[in-house]
DNA sequence: TTGAAAGCGCTACCAT
DNA sequence: ATGGTAGCGCTTTCAA
């Protein structure tokens, strides 16, 4: 709180970190003999490799990465971009690329963007700064100076959760459009007609605008008119999507579907007609969107749209794998598709 | 991509990143101005700063944090560990990390634990490989080899979530096992004299032992017997409470209450008697833990232990932060204590 | 206010 | 199978 110029060297005036050299020294061998065994173990005759593993432990070694990928100029780093990490459906695909990379020997370098483009750019610029091996974001929707840092990169990067029209490198997602276009089909298959749709407010959510696409394409398909007044926006809770349901029971109060492009919307909506004894499907058919964990527990079971996030992230993971191992992946745009899974609120 | 041996300097196939190096000529000055100008930007003349600000433009410059990590020995990167980032509760405190982290310039290398305190060790090794400035990991159940290299790392470390009796250094969290007796003293307080509870499996999880630590206390509280037919376990879903739930009904048809140490749990608990048509909290009192969302949604709505989870990691981080800017922090040990939250489900 | 030299700890590239 | 020598791109003294 004080002390601004005193004491420079004080924060990490600590006992050494063992380095290479030191295990080096212990075991008898030279710098570069330790540096081998740590990498290509096999090239190392056995008798040193003990006598250096012994020597590590002895030291208490733990290998300078930052060292290693300066030398080599490339890190053991992947960087993950979402645009929030505790929103359950960025947070598992994480997951899955977190797990895939751990088992390579890589580390995942995470960022939040909050949603925002603009904190994107700033994020991707400061994790480029760290010279990941590759890198790993959320969505197509990027500002045209991001597209740029990262084609300058010149490092393997996967845009998840959608198939871009115009990649920047690789992809791996599925059509938000379509899964939208077969949930309406649905609805008017069961005989809905004035079918409602909640959405994310932001500007910057591609996902959300292509199901909103969906949800046009689905109503023209069935010759059935476009009305506003069927539109509303929500943030990610389920709090949100009850009243945006709210709202738009208001003002459209012949409303008969709603296709909620979050499971928690979905959910809320659904508590919403517990409390008000509207009954569900008969006079109000509900999808969701993702199939989280909430839809098929909750009473009823939610219709939604389900998409394997986490192998969503382990195929991010693979394809940068791929890429860095000097090979090039089967397919650069991965098509992981979605499912219908048709339960209790709708019918 | 061909020519191996031809050329020196085309070691990756790819253009170079610009360096500072670039940015100096580029700018007409020396490369140290540049490194000045970038962290202590009022040490340098107004003119030069705009003319190296329109180099770094130009040449489109990236300060590889690597080599200035090397050089200065110290990162901009903060370890986070986690035993799972798709769980929400442990995603809240990462994001709360992650956003005060990133205002101040660090970034967040993440960790997964799976739950094992093998693969922490193996994850907290590899994450140290990278030279973090600082560590925070969730809860206290370490092995000894981890707190030793956590110790030797002489890095700040917070450990969150629990309020541990022998701290690795700083820690940030509650009581849970005070938490708990708060809500067995509730059941005890409307009448209930058959408490269940559902725990996790995983002998590494101190967080549920020390609920059950807790259960147990406030049985004995009220003098009622503790019966380990009234106990079970669950992994982290919404459908492994319900199946606990089930067990236990099976086994103690006698069950008045439940305390689930997951609102995923109790969730499951209530959507299951609503299948059944047990009356809640009539015939079955239920009360979860952690306030997730669903907690306030459902119907009825859930009574729970809030914690505020991004606070504690946001709090963790400013710990990291004092620390790293020489600085003491006011308190190492920080309660961030719980509250009682009686809902719908209780009574 | 700016610069020159000397590494940070490791790996690449050649030798042996 | 093992080692020597240069750097990787920056920051840290110390000087000017």
């Amino acid at each position: 709180m004080t002390g601004d110029t005193t004491i420079r060297r004080q924060p990490r005036a600590t006992a050494k970190q063992a380095s290479m050299a030191d295990v080096a020294q212990a075991a008898g061998v030279s710098m570069i003999t330790v540096s081998r065994m740590l990498r290509q173990p096999d090239v190392v005759a056995e008798a040193t490799r003990l006598r250096i593993e012994k020597a590590m432990t002895e030291v208490g070694y733990v290998p300078n990465l930052i060292a290693g990928g300066l030398a080599a100029t490339h890190t053991q780093l992947v960087a993950a971009i979402v645009p929030y990490i505790h929103h359950g459906v960025f947070a598992d695909a994480v997951q899955g690329l977190s797990d895939t990379l751990n088992a390579r020997g890589y580390c995942v370098l995470l960022g939040n963007s909050g949603g925002s483009t603009d904190n994107e750019e700033t994020i991707v610029r400061a994790l480029l700064g760290h010279r990941p091996a590759g890198l790993v974001i959320q969505g197509a929707n990027h500002t045209e100076q991001t597209r740029r840092l990262l084609t300058r990169a010149s490092i393997p990067v996967v845009e998840m959760g959608t198939l871009p029209e115009d990649p920047i490198d690789m992809s791996v997602g599925y059509s938000n459009t379509a899964a939208a276009v077969t949930v309406i089909d649905h609805f008017v298959g069961t005989g809905r007609r004035r079918i409602g749709f909640i959405g994310h407010a932001s500007q910057n959510n591609d996902r959300h605008r292509q199901r909103m696409k969906g949800y046009r394409q689905g109503l023209e398909k069935a010759s059935l008119p476009f009305d506003p007044s069927l539109l509303d926006e929500a943030e990610f809770s389920i709090a949100d999507g009850t009243a945006a349901f709210v709202r738009l029971l208001e003002r459209s109060p012949d409303m008969d579907a709603v296709f909620c492009s979050s499971d928690l919307w979905a959910a809320g909506a659904v508590f919403e007609c517990q409390r008000r004894g509207i009954a569900i499907p008969g006079r109000m058919s509900i999808c969701g969107f993702n199939d989280q964990e909430i839809a098929s527990q909750m009473n009823p079971q939610l219709t939604t749209i389900r998409v394997r996030r986490e192998e969503i992230g382990a195929i991010a993971a693979d394809m940068i794998l791929t890429r860095l191992a000097g090979e090039e992946p089967a397919s650069t745009q991965v098509d992981v598709n979605y499912e219908f899974v048709i339960r209790g609120t709708t019918g």
